[in-house]
DNA sequence: GCGTCCCGCTCCCAAAACTCG
DNA sequence: CCGAGTTTTGGGAGCGGGACG
């Protein structure tokens, strides 16, 4: 009896409603019961085709639409993923992350994004909590630290987590899933591409040292080399801002015998480049340089850059299909992996193809044969 | 009466919680109603500080956290705001959205993410009818396109939109709430930065014919150029990528008056270098160009690029800051903007800055007096 | 500080309507 | 015309918390 008073009396009628329409409204337009409106919502069957067109009609007109809130308590899921975002939002993770965001709507799941551009450890810490709290049924965490996956490991959040994470899980702990694109694939086919071109000394220029990422392209360097029987140099550190590549170049170009280099991003190989053109190093005549990413701008660096493409957008999507897979493997809800027996991934979703991905090479003009 | 049979026959005490624990598990086990336990939740006065600390200590022992769904569903207020990022995540978007989510969950909302790499109206349409149906309290759109503000303009969303959009409202037609950085502030510095090193003849590479950045900043560079008395010439289109600074660059070298050229981006003045560089003109003897944006790989192009610096993340903190002011304004929800009067935004929470900001000029390499 | 009702929807169960032989 | 078997539909009890009285 909350209604205003002084309503024309109309017997017991009840009031046109007021705010958001209900269901109750749409059942009592369509001169049915709450729930054969909730069946059509649903598409359920056995509602009878011109009773479905009733309330479907209802439904528009009162341009009704149903409360995610109290569905999600109703059905006791949020239909919603969690995603981090941690550090930078460099070109890799922005890209994966909007791939990711793309497969996520498309497969009926809301993302609710927590990210930061910290990495510290009590702040991820924090975000998957938040991300907990909101009840999301899975986190993603696309952030390529190491640490960063550890943390995340070491929290029992109730909800299955995926993590962009190019190293495997360490030997006893399983932690997160995994999903990545290949870097050491990659690394050695950058690697193996200077090699090819008759490089004999070929230096590395890595990403920072808690990047699964940046160990994965070095692991790949370090192993290409030993194979062909070259001498592994010490690498030099960078990570993965074009000034910390300026100052790799800087060393570089004071070593009179290496005839390439392999930066680990293209970033680093922008700086590297400045740094050549600065001490009148010629590239690739004195210099072959090799990035990795394929950032739209490598193109027109000068010379044009040589480097790995990644598709960060399939990476995105692959996030998301672990995802579903994880989410439709039942009695694997919890933070830890796959504890059982591998591949037998029996979700109602299955990704189409779980082989890695592999980064492809695109030539361009910072590398050619050595100097003679 | 669903409980399993077979149980030991343990009178009447309800069986401990299985699932999530909810409130009155809480209250059950602290020895209160349960409305004590919604008390003490929200911090409301009227619990004795006894009985407070028996119900967070059984909160604690339960590790209890409240369902977002059933108060979402109770107080009618999702408490989250959806973040619409349309187009390719460039550096400014991407940070702009990072500054933007942080300064949300700073602020108690969740942000809801409903990102797209195209931005056609339809898709744009579809995007904010989702998160209209997701029941957000606020709607931002992150996407510089003219059209993108305009399609979102044109749907009663029934909440407020608040997008990035550097242009104003045309007339009559008010639209979203509008946030931005002050391109055109940003493109006459530039410009008068170029003019005062002597420049006579200045170019303008321009970003898409659809940014409003690209719009602003064109106005910026014609009204230095006309206030100072010299020649407009016609700017040469690009649309902020790389590839076609690099196309402007070859007709740039092609011009002989042009002794600068003030590009809309960094990633076209990349192309721009690139084209100099390859046509044998000298940077920044020959012409001297400058950026727009201050990437991170600015300082690093060959020669360093003098650009203007635009906080990105600052940015997004003042679209954060227009959502709780439009948000705290009762009586404004919807999606046209302020009808009433400007300045009397009463909202509880008040930006403390609601002045624009303006572009740093940074002067690196790239620019220089003209050739005599 | 506690009881009560309500938020908007889904699920379980049973009632009604219809089909056929 | 009846009963059994099938649809189609409706009733009511939660789900987990918030606002009053």
């Amino acid at each position: 009896m909350s209604r205003q008073a002084g309503e024309p009396a109309e017997a017991d009628v009840p009031a046109e409603p007021t705010g958001v329409p209900t269901m109750f409204d749409v059942a009592r337009r369509a001169g049915v019961s709450h729930q054969t409106v909730s069946r059509v919502l649903n598409g359920l069957t056995g509602v009878a085709a011109s009773t479905k067109m009733r309330v479907e009609q209802a439904i528009a007109d009162l341009n009704y639409t149903p409360s995610p809130a109290a569905r999600a308590m109703a059905k006791r899921r949020s239909g919603s993923i969690g995603l981090i975002l941690a550090g930078r939002p460099d070109y890799g993770p922005s890209n994966a992350a909007l791939g990711f965001n793309e497969a996520a709507r498309d497969s009926g799941y809301t993302v609710s994004q927590a990210s930061m551009r910290s990495l510290d450890a009590d702040a991820l810490a924090q975000a998957v909590h938040r991300l907990v709290l909101q009840r999301v049924e899975a986190i993603v965490l696309i952030s390529g630290e190491r640490d960063g996956v550890a943390v995340v490991s070491g929290i029992d959040a109730g909800v299955p987590i995926i993590a962009v994470a190019s190293e495997p899980a360490p030997e006893g702990r399983p932690g997160p899933h995994r999903v990545a694109i290949d870097q050491y694939a990659g690394a050695r086919l950058a690697t193996e591409h200077l090699i090819g071109l008759g490089h004999r000394v070929i230096r590395h220029v890595t990403g920072p040292p808690d990047s699964m990422d940046a160990a994965e392209r070095r692991r790949g360097w370090v192993d290409a080399m030993a194979e062909h029987g070259l001498d592994v140099r010490e690498p030099i550190a960078g990570d993965w801002l074009a000034s910390s590549g300026h100052a790799a170049g800087q060393a570089l170009v004071a070593d009179p015998d290496a005839t390439a280099v392999f930066v680990a991003n293209d970033q680093m190989a922008l700086g590297v480049l400045h740094a050549c053109h600065a001490a009148g190093v010629q590239v690739p005549g004195d210099l072959s340089v090799m990035g990795f990413d394929d950032i739209p701008e490598a193109a027109y660096f000068t010379p044009a850059l040589t480097t790995m493409r990644q598709d960060f957008d399939a990476l995105g999507r692959d996030v998301m299909s672990t995802v579903l897979d994880v989410l439709g493997a039942p009695g694997d809800r919890g933070a830890s992996g796959d504890g059982g027996a591998p591949g037998m991934n029996g979700g109602k979703h299955l990704a189409p193809e779980r082989t890695t991905r592999v980064p492809e090479l695109i030539v361009r003009a910072t590398t050619a044969t050595p100097r003679a």
